[in-house]
Order: C-alpha cells, then structure tokens, then sequence
DNA sequence: GCTCGAATAAACAATT
DNA sequence: TAATTGTTTATTCGAG
C-alpha cells in the first residue's frame, strides 16, 4: 500500500468505511474538542478470535496436530509481540482493551523494538483513547506503557513521534475547548479520511496476536507470506526433519501427511488473491519452495 | 544502482 | 527562563 506518511486519501486502501468515529468534519464544526480524559485505562478483555471464512485458506492449526510436531521446527518468532493491537482495534463496537495487553514486559520484546511503525504507534495509541484524541505526551505515555523498549531507547523516539505527527497527513491537530485548565499543545486526531490506510497498514504487520500465534490459532496470510519469505529455507529444513524423524518413528503417516499438508496449504494460499497480491512482485520464493518441497517429497517417497 | 518510505537528528519558533 | 510542543529540513537506512 502506499506510504503511511503523506498519503493521499485516492491511494488508500479500499476497506469499506464502517467508521463511526466522529469525523473530524464534525470536529471542527465545533470548534474544539473535550478535554481529553486520561489515557485510556480500560480493564483488560480477550477477544474473541472469531475466525473469518478467509482463515479457512490460512489456518494452520495442522501444525499442532502432533505435539511433538514443532519441537524441531522454528519460525523465527522472536520480538513478537505478545497480543497485537490489530484485533482490539479492528471494528468500533470493539472497547478498548487494557494497557498491558500489547506486550509483556517479561518478554524479549520489551527491550526489542516494536514492530510497529510509530505512524502505527501513534494511530494506536489515538484509537484506545476514550476520544478519539490524545495530547502529545499522553500519546508518549501510551506507547511508554504497552513497548517498555522506548524507556531505555536511544532519546529521539518522541522526537519521532512529533515529527510524524506534524508531517503525517493521517494525523490532524485539533484546539483543545477553552473549558479547564488546559495542558500544553493541542490534541491530536486521526483524520477519518486516512483511517482505512492505517488499518490497512495494521493488517499487513507481519506480526500476528497471541490469538493467532503458531501456538494457538490460524495464521494471517500476510504472517504467513513474511514467514515463508523469512524462513523459507529453515521451513524446508524443519518440514523435512520432521517428515523423516516422523519416518523413522514409524509414524509414515504422519509424515506423509504433514508434507501433503503443506503442500495443500500452499496451494490454497496461492489461490488465494491476498497471496498472489504479496508475491506478485516476488513469486520466486513461492515457486522455489514449492518446487523444492515436492522434490523432497518424492525422494522421501522412493526412500520409503 | 536507484527509488521510496521510514527513522533519526537537528535547528528553530511558539507556547506554557 | 526552562521545558514542552510543533514545524521543517537534512541525512541515513533498509527493502524492493
Ligand atoms: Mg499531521
């Protein structure tokens, strides 16, 4: 998709506008804003996955079908994030959820940085806001909160975050009310216009929820297609290993399976239009691991 | 090697 | 006055 920064509203993503956040129109219809409340602190709730007839072509949930599957098999999952943002913000009949459901600071990934872009970051933090809106340090506070890995960062992340503020279209100032004693600087508004794109850019993080992790659930195809592009050559490996180890274990079944299964799983995923789109550009790591696996495959069928 | 988007640094003005 | 907020320009970096 086109850039975060800076992008038109023609180059936007074409998700079907269900917004009902006020829009900023209406905003500066009336001139200013509410006093923001203080950054949102809502009681942490699961979601509900709530698998959606694409996850049909994308569930994985094969993989687990033997414990021992994964044991020597890695997808590369290190500074995942723990939940990810993407399903509580996704719909606006959805609450906020609470502040410690992004990452837990036990993890790795509290002193890796997040892989978010701090347009995300900042669209993120604005969401969860019971108005739509956040002050500058409040936004800074947010993302404190949830990605510890900015309390020790290098100085200049919330340099960062206000230069993108201040150039990012998707980003808009609006005048605090003249009410209370106001806080410094003006509140910041995600423009309603732009709001599909950051969506858009959400749901293309390769990174999936714990909802949705290898461990619990099906995978997005954007995870998948970064997974296999990250991880192609270890993937082979570890379908392989375990083909042959499932062999030798005189499971054959198993084994024949998990190698029809992947290959099924590919398939499906190739005809899906949300992979051909992310590899159209670079089919080539599809089609080499395609064709490496079915040669694998054979060769372990004339072993056996 | 080029382009583009994002991150980073920094200078500077305005505001509290 | 100092700190914060907001704008702008320049540079670097990585992915495609
Ligand atoms: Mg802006």
């Amino acid at each position: 998709m086109g850039p975060i920064i800076g992008m038109t509203p023609e180059k936007r993503a074409e998700t079907p506008g269900a917004e009902k956040v006020a829009g900023l129109s209406q905003i500066y219809k009336m001139g200013s804003l509410p006093e923001a409340v203080d950054a949102a602190k809502p009681k942490a709730t699961l979601m509900d996955s709530g698998e959606s007839a694409d996850d049909e072509l994308t569930n994985l949930n094969w993989l687990h079908e033997s414990t021992n599957l994964l044991t020597n098999f890695s997808f590369g999952s290190e500074g995942l994030p723990v939940v990810s943002p993407l399903y509580d913000i996704e719909g606006d009949d959805v609450p906020s959820l609470g502040p410690s459901c992004y990452q837990n600071p036990e993890k790795k990934s509290a002193t890796s940085k997040p892989p978010y872009s701090f347009s995300l970051l900042i669209y993120m933090a604005i969401e969860h806001s019971p108005n739509k809106c956040l002050p500058v340090k409040e936004i800074y506070s947010w993302i404190l909160d949830r990605f510890p890995y900015f309390a020790t960062a290098p100085t200049g992340w919330k340099n960062s975050v206000r230069h993108n503020l201040s150039l990012n279209k998707c980003f808009q100032k609006v005048e605090r009310s003249h009410g209370k004693v106001n806080g410094k600087g003006s509140l910041w508004c995600v423009d309603p216009e732009y709001k599909p794109n950051l969506m858009q850019a959400l749901k293309k993080q390769p990174f999936p929820s714990a909802l949705t992790s290898p461990e619990s659930g099906s995978l997005s195809p954007h995870y998948l297609s970064s997974v296999l592009k990250q991880n192609q050559v270890q993937t082979l490996k570890g379908m392989c290993k375990i083909s042959i180890l499932n062999h030798k274990n005189s499971d054959k079944k198993l084994g024949l399976k998990i190698g029809f299964l992947f290959i099924k799983q590919l398939c499906l995923l190739w005809k899906n239009w949300k992979i051909k789109t992310l590899t159209k550009k670079k089919p080539k790591p599809f089609i080499l691991l395609l064709t490496f696996y079915i040669i694998a495959l054979v060769l372990f069928m004339l072993y056996t």
